[in-house]
Order: structure tokens, then sequence, then C-alpha cells
DNA sequence: AACATATATACGAAATGTCGTATATTCTGC
DNA sequence: GCAGAATATACGACATTTCGTATATATGTT
């Protein structure tokens, strides 16, 4: 699972998939619902994009029952971990991730407790 | 000169411009025919995506007489700053970046003194 | 002014990435 | 096995990016 430069910044350079990593690095696990939910786009859409994360190394995927819980990946390099927690400090209250965040916050019936990090 | 995640990553998401910063993390100060030799590629490959990085705010130019000289930006956000330096720190090792920092440092005639960092 | 060097831009072709929509898959409950 | 919910994939159209090559601009020298 070795992730490249080049790797890790095409995956940042698309909008759907980089918020959906900020919310991924505030909520540690949350299912393609949630996701779809807080960011307010179609269900393929996400589900395509979280495919390039996962076979990017980026996320990790677990089936619970009908649904399917992404997490930022447990065995990122030290270096992209980095990096992704100061994109996140540099810009979790700009749009539009504070409002993706919002967003889930007011989400109704989210499958299981809600689970921040 | 504000700088946005999806404005950053797309400009990292290419091998020639990521290759070009990671040399300037390096050494502070190149212009552009020294980035053409360490790099290998043609000049206005280099100059093109130069251009890029200009114009989003990530390099800036100082023109002495023929030269170009480019450096990272002296005010970059301290999150992009620190991004730069995390993917410098875990990579710069690593091929091409350690071949690109081997084939500048053996230019001759470079112009001017070797700036190092 | 003519020329040489360093750098920048223009242009179309090729490659790559994205999107919406339709359809498949996987699982649960009956 | 069937129906429904959650998620995944397929497909073609569209948009964006990249590339090589040709050419333009800027500066210094004679």
């Amino acid at each position: 699972m070795d992730i490249t430069p080049d790797n890790l910044f095409s995956s940042l350079a698309n909008e759907t998939r980089l918020r959906s990593l900020m919310l991924l690095l505030r909520h540690d696990e949350l299912c393609v619902c949630e996701l779809t939910h807080a960011l307010g786009v179609a269900q393929p859409h996400i589900s395509r994009h979280l495919a390039l994360l996962r076979e990017s190394g980026l996320v990790s995927d677990r089936r619970e029952g009908l649904w399917v819980h992404y997490r930022i990946h447990p065995d990122l390099p030290e270096w992209v971990r980095r990096v992704l927690q100061h994109v996140f400090e540099g810009n979790a209250e700009r749009s539009p991730f504070r409002n993706d965040a919002k967003g889930l916050a007011r989400m109704p019936n989210r499958p299981g407790a809600p689970r921040c990090a």
C-alpha cells in the first residue's frame, strides 16, 4: 500500500473527494449515505469517488449489513497523514467544508450512533 | 493571494510541477535553465508549468538580466507551507526527486553561485 | 541594428478526468 | 425466493489537462 505524491495529489484534486476526506478526518467513520447527505450530491457520484479513494489506498471500507463504512486508511504513511491534517487545520472553517460538517450534523436517522473522532 | 485546496492540489497533481517545487524547497531559488537541466525536460514544458505555478500563487519569479529565477512564494499560508514541507520530507529520497537533486548538482555553468536553502 | 541566449506563449492533437443516468450487486426481512 | 434498501459499476458525452512543436518576447553583446 505505497502512496506516491502523484497518486495522493490527483486524488485530492477533486472537490468531492477532498470534501469526503475532510469529513472523514472529523468523524473517523462514515457510511455512504452520510456522505451523500452531507455533501448533497447523488449517491453514484459519491460512490464512484469513494471507489477511487479506496483504490488509491487513502481510505478503507468495512461492510456492516446494508451499509459500507469508510474511514481514513489506518496504515497511511506518516507524511500523508500529516499532509491531510494540515489541510484540515488550514481549511476546516472554510466553505464548503464547514457546511459539510453542519449538514452531516443535521442529518436525521444516521445509521449507528454518530461516531466522532 | 488566497490559495484554496482545489487550487493547490490541482497544481501538485502533475509530476513536472511537483518535481519543480521539490527542487525549489531544497534550493530556494532556481532559474528556468537549472530546472530544465535537473528534470531533463524541454524548456517550453518547464516554462508552461512554472507559469501555472505562478498563476496559482505557489511560486514567485524575479528577472535578473536574461534569467528568471523562481522561488517558493514567500507569502504562502502556513498550512500550505507545511503541506509542502511534509511532502518533501516524506519523499525527498525517492525517485524521481532524489535524481533531480543529483542532476542539478551535476549541472555545469550554473548562472550565479549555487544558492542552497 | 543585427544577433545570440533565456524564457514565454500559441496552437491543435491526444490523453485524462468528470458527470448524469441507467443498471447491477449485495444484503435484510418476510 | 421476492421485494426493498444501500451501495457499486457501466457507459457515453462532455470538459479539462497535457503535450510537442513552432513561434514570440525580452535582454544583453557587438
